[in-house]
DNA sequence: CTAGGGTTAG
């Protein structure tokens, strides 16, 4: 009835509908009426856009107010766009950010005091600092709400000192902080260690009354515990007037950082029978606790228990808990948590999309990866990082590199993660001259300073392309103190190019800065076997055996009719074991007779020719690979998993294996996937 | 009318 007559009504009459449906929450019948009005004039247009967004649904909001800009007839006021502000601020969407920021300059917000601050709180989500800092800059006056967000703004960019700077000058302006924004600035305390900003605070704090505020007392917990000691975080704990759920998980999160799951899971029985009302934040505290100390199995025994409490998993439960899908030992739980995320439509939520991808490349399966980001509504820096370093990890260096231009030209500001992501595809895939572009492009067009990883990377890209005197002559001029990454690049490529001099040289630094590493030791050993240095292979051995350290043992894994088969060298514990021998000889001989010949170069015990080939013919990597050949039942691909690097021998035995037996083998090793295929492998041999 | 605590990438 309404919505004929539409056509006919004055345009106040049809607000009237309007707001009559949304105050009544039927947003529908809302926009059908909408819909029908010929000549919507701005007011009719910001009731809608503000309900989109005030009823969760800021995508339409957006969508509305794209239509609107293309009426010419109609220029928007700072009253919708501080709707599809907020709007956008919920989605944190740069590039739509972006679009509404130069709407607003052209209306002038300089003097909407109102307008500008959400235009911060809005950069700010997206993560964008220098959008903020403009509009910062352009207002006219500024209040309390303004210098909070922009501080605020930095912290959530990952820029802690210029929060405190903004902080400081605010005071200089005379300007005093309320405790928003002192429990914003606390997170900036706690991130870079500050002890004496942090405690500073904590003073004007109580000399200001704001010790009651559970905010602030929950982010003073927090900063002790990071800054100075998880025991000085109890002491400010036990002297809290008021404590909420969240004090108490703030504690119970800070006990976790600081790897002290006892004390954590005690806490957390002291809350169930102290009566503190658990909710969803409590149990992510205790999952993602888990999962960061290592605690797979136990992260997932808890959302189990999580939801016999009566508790459903969220996108925040399911984002921690992803991660334990990565391994196949827990598979099954994942298929689970998978299945979940897409009944809840969780699918959709940025981070459990990006979790998702993570997981997928980090599962061996690439395609998969690449189908979810592409399915993700908006791309983020996180999520594109994510996606690129997919893609370096199963060796598609051009194709990072593809991706890192599709991210920059869809306007989405690259960090130093980004670049770690892109110069690791670069080192995978042999691309020196793109890196060292890269590198160099990295503080002149991106304002990013390399970091001592962005230097480790640089020097696994020229070391893994064979040009190790550059590398080491790299290292010895980097400005940065060279990391265990940097020296273990470079001896790590020492084995593949046979250099005895500089792998001597890269290991001697590396029993300094990690001496407790087995994997040095072994290498070192490995170049020099290879070179025929008998002697000095053995004084390593001896060294090892006196500084008692122990070659970790090599373990592959495969999973075959769900359940997981794993295997060590030279293990017969398996009850397929004589066959798996069998096989192995078997096809040992046809590889010989199509050109394999053992590298024994790769086996550490001092035996003769004929047992070294036994030994390696033994590998926990080929067993597991053999294992899986015979139990293919009609697949033709098969995904074997290791702890430590792949061996030499064993890379060229598996390429072999693939063209002999005519089936697509991913192996994914400590480091990396490779991928065989008719003879070849995805890392064109620079493992 | 505008700002705050637990979650994602190495």
């Amino acid at each position: 009835m309404v919505t004929k007559l539409a056509t006919n009504l004055p345009a106040n009459l049809c607000q009237k509908f309007l707001k009559t449906y949304l105050n009544t929450g039927d947003l529908e019948s809302a926009r059908h009426l909408f819909d029908k009005i010929p000549q919507p004039d701005l007011k009719t247009w910001t009731i809608l856009v503000t309900a989109y967004t005030k009823q969760g649904y800021p995508e339409e909001s957006i969508k509305l107010y794209t239509k609107l800009r293309q009426k010419n007839n109609i220029r928007v006021d700072s009253l919708v766009l501080l709707s599809v502000v907020k709007a956008c601020a919920v989605l944190s969407d740069v590039v739509k950010a972006k679009e509404i920021h130069e709407d607003a300059i052209k209306v002038g917000f300089g003097s909407d005091i109102v307008l500008g601050n959400a235009l911060i709180d809005m950069y700010g989500k997206c993560r964008y600092f220098e959008g903020a800092k403009r509009v910062f800059n352009e207002l006219h006056m500024k209040d309390v709400i303004s210098w909070t967000s922009m501080l605020a703004c930095y912290v959530k960019c990952g820029l802690p000192k210029d929060a405190l700077c903004v902080f400081r000058q605010m005071g200089l302006n005379g300007m005093r902080p309320n405790s928003i924004t002192v429990s914003s600035v606390l997170p900036a305390c706690s991130d870079l260690k500050y002890l004496n900003s942090g405690k500073e605070i904590h003073g004007f704090v109580i000399r200001n009354g704001m010790g009651h505020n559970v905010f602030i007392s929950s982010g003073i917990v927090d900063m002790y515990a990071n800054c100075l000691s998880i025991r000085k975080a109890q002491l400010v704990f036990d002297g809290m007037s008021q404590r909420d759920s969240v004090s108490w998980n703030v504690l119970l999160t800070s006990y976790f950082s600081n790897g002290d799951c006892e004390k954590a899971m005690n806490l957390f029985h002291q809350m169930k029978s102290e009566g503190v009302k658990l909710n969803s934040a409590s149990w992510n505290s205790m999952i993602g606790g888990c999962m960061q100390n290592g605690r797979t199995e136990q992260a997932l025994r808890l959302l189990v228990q999580m939801q016999d409490f009566g508790f459903k998993p969220n996108h925040i439960t399911i984002s921690s808990v992803l991660p334990a899908c990565t391994d196949l030992e827990s598979s099954k739980g994942g298929k689970e948590i998978h299945g979940y995320s897409f009944r809840h439509w969780f699918i959709h939520d940025m981070m459990v999309g990006t979790a998702l991808v993570l997981m997928y490349a980090k599962c061996g399966n690439l395609n998969l990866s690449q189908r979810v980001f592409n399915s993700l509504p908006r791309k983020d820096t996180v999520a594109w990082n994510t996606i690129i370093l997919a893609n370096s990890m199963h060796g598609k260096g051009e194709e990072a590199l593809l991706l890192f231009h599709k991210m920059i030209k869809s306007g989405i500001k690259p960090n130093s993660v980004t670049f770690t992501g892109v110069l690791s595809g670069c080192s995978h895939s042999r691309l020196v001259e793109e890196a060292r572009f890269l590198f160099e492009s990295m503080s002149r067009d991106h304002k990013i300073e390399p970091d001592a990883d962005h230097y480790s990377s640089m020097v696994d890209v020229l070391s893994r392309a064979g040009r190790l005197e550059e590398a080491y002559d790299f290292i010895q001029k980097m400005p940065v103190e060279p990391t265990a990454g940097a020296w273990g690049a470079l001896l790590g490529a020492c084995r593949v190019y046979k250099n005895v001099d500089i792998g001597r040289i890269a290991a001697e630094r590396l029993f300094v800065i990690e001496p407790d590493n087995p994997g040095n030791y072994v290498l070192l050993s490995n170049i020099f076997v290879a070179a025929k240095q008998w002697d000095n292979a053995s004084h390593i051995r001896k060294l090892m055996r006196d500084r008692g350290i122990k070659k970790l043992p090599g373990i592959s894994w495969v999973q075959v009719k769900n359940k997981i088969h794993s295997f060590s060298a030279g293990d017969k514990r398996n009850n397929q074991s004589d066959k798996i021998y069998e096989f192995l000889e078997e096809l040992g001989e046809k590889m010989r007779r199509s050109g394999y010949l053992p590298n024994t170069d790769f086996v550490l015990q001092d035996v003769d020719q004929e047992e070294k080939e036994d030994v390696l013919c033994s590998h926990s990597e080929k067993l597991a690979v053999a294992f899986a050949i015979l139990n293919l039942s009609g697949g033709s691909s098969i995904c074997v998993f290791k702890n430590l690097r792949v061996c030499g021998d064993c890379h060229t035995a598996i390429k072999f294996m693939s063209k002999i037996v005519g089936v697509q083998i991913t192996l994914r090793d400590s480091l990396r996937f490779h991928h065989f295929r008719d003879g070849f492998c995805s890392c064109r041999d620079f493992w």
